[in-house]
DNA sequence: GCATTACCTTGACTTATGTCAAAAATAGCT
DNA sequence: AGCTATTTTTGACATAAGTCAAGGTAATGC
């Protein structure tokens, strides 16, 4: 119980709230618990509430038609997701579903967005979070469209090596065929350019840990490069 | 000067304001005046408040290292832009151009903050706009990753004969070059799959006029057909 | 009205990435 | 540990879409 108070506490949704309103938010807010794999939520289904991890970690995605998956976004402790119907009305946007067991808290709409009008720092927290998100799609789009998959994988390692700071060191956090999913391509191909990408000693594979040999070849890559 | 509060009253982002908080929007808005195909700022800039779109049209785009440009919006009069990095810090996170000679309003990001927390609708009508955005991104990856051009460009008319409401005319409102990038591909490319599309009596195109002969085979192409 | 520019189309070619299939490696379970 | 299921890799092949280049059409300005 305390441990997810100092969750939520902790999330920038609620950063700069008082216990009192902390209190308020784990009031309202309803706990789920899922197994590996479960679907949270259909793009197809009504929402009557937005969702925030306590613990494990959730993929936000589409499906094609012939079953490729896209995903959007990976969400673990402290994230909120499943919030655009909340205040633009109508369905989710996507399809949410864990990737690990995991703990959820259920915020309902209308207790919410009594909260929001409350307290304008709610308010501008939220716009924050969107706002993060509006920015992260547009680098979506941008290596979707203009990116090929080499500099796309680049970018992801380069990135992901600043977040871990852990040198050159990088450990995926979820499996390769949805790190395929993730760049918006498939397992053989982004396997192929591992393959690659370590023949020219830019990268050292060792099952989901990898280490980055050239990190000046890699961001060179990211931006514009070529992989021969 | 009245057009303008005609305008700025009836874009949603302002929807259930009061005359006199309309009237503190004005105040505080700065008039500035564009030609067709100016920069109204870079995603390199820095940014200390947002846009609207008194009259005229704005692209939203990304430009790849090669050159190939990457359209996300086009907003055209009532549309507010660039108001990620209010919420968020930082720089713009993509590039704005006018496609035609334009009237903006720019909103200082202290005065409208200010305005924000004490009204919360306006923050409610922010958070509205923002998640649609969200929203029109999941739209765009999808069909950035998941479909193929002809399914993209059946989607976009389809569309377009919905907001146009013109039956099965449909005219776009932007050249075909922009159209290709807004599509996420080149104008050679486009070109070619309207004139397959024609071949097939999917369409039937002159020019900018574009006549949908087979409303149901372009749906159906939108969602997971092949052109052959 | 004509010239200049921008836009659009078409053709021949290249290439990145997807598809299908099968083998190899790894992880998970009893 | 040993067996099964899943994940990953590799190969041969197909194809959507990009590149380069040239010609045609439409729009704009003087």
């Amino acid at each position: 119980m305390k441990k997810i108070l100092d969750i939520i506490s902790q999330a920038p949704l609620f950063n700069g709230l008082s216990q009192e309103q902390l209190g308020q938010i784990r009031r309202i807010a309803i706990d789920e618990f899922y197994d590996k794999g479960k679907t949270v939520f259909l793009e197809s289904n009504d929402c009557n509430g937005f969702y925030i991890v306590v613990t494990g970690k959730v993929k936000i995605y589409k499906v094609s038609f012939e079953g490729k998956e896209q995903i959007l976004h990976i969400y673990g402790p402290g994230n909120p997701f499943g919030e655009v119907p909340v205040f633009s009305g109508r369905k989710f946007p996507a399809n949410a579903e864990t990737l690990l067991k995991s703990h959820l808290l259920f915020i309902p709409r209308p207790a919410f967005v009594d909260l929001i009008s409350e307290h304008p720092s709610l308010a501008l927290n939220m716009l924050a979070i969107l706002s993060m998100r509006l920015r992260q799609f547009t680098v979506q789009v941008e290596n979707l469209s203009l990116k090929e998959v080499p500099a796309r994988l680049a970018s992801y390692l380069t990135y992901l090596a600043d977040e871990q700071a852990t040198g050159d060191f990088v450990s995926l956090t979820i499996s390769k065929g949805q790190l395929a999913s993730l760049l918006g391509t498939i397992p053989e191909t982004l396997s192929r350019i591992l393959a690659k990408m370590s023949k020219q000693d830019l990268i050292q594979v060792e099952g989901r840990n990898i280490k980055l040999l050239n990190r000046n070849g890699l961001e060179k890559l990211a931006q514009h490069g070529k992989l021969q």
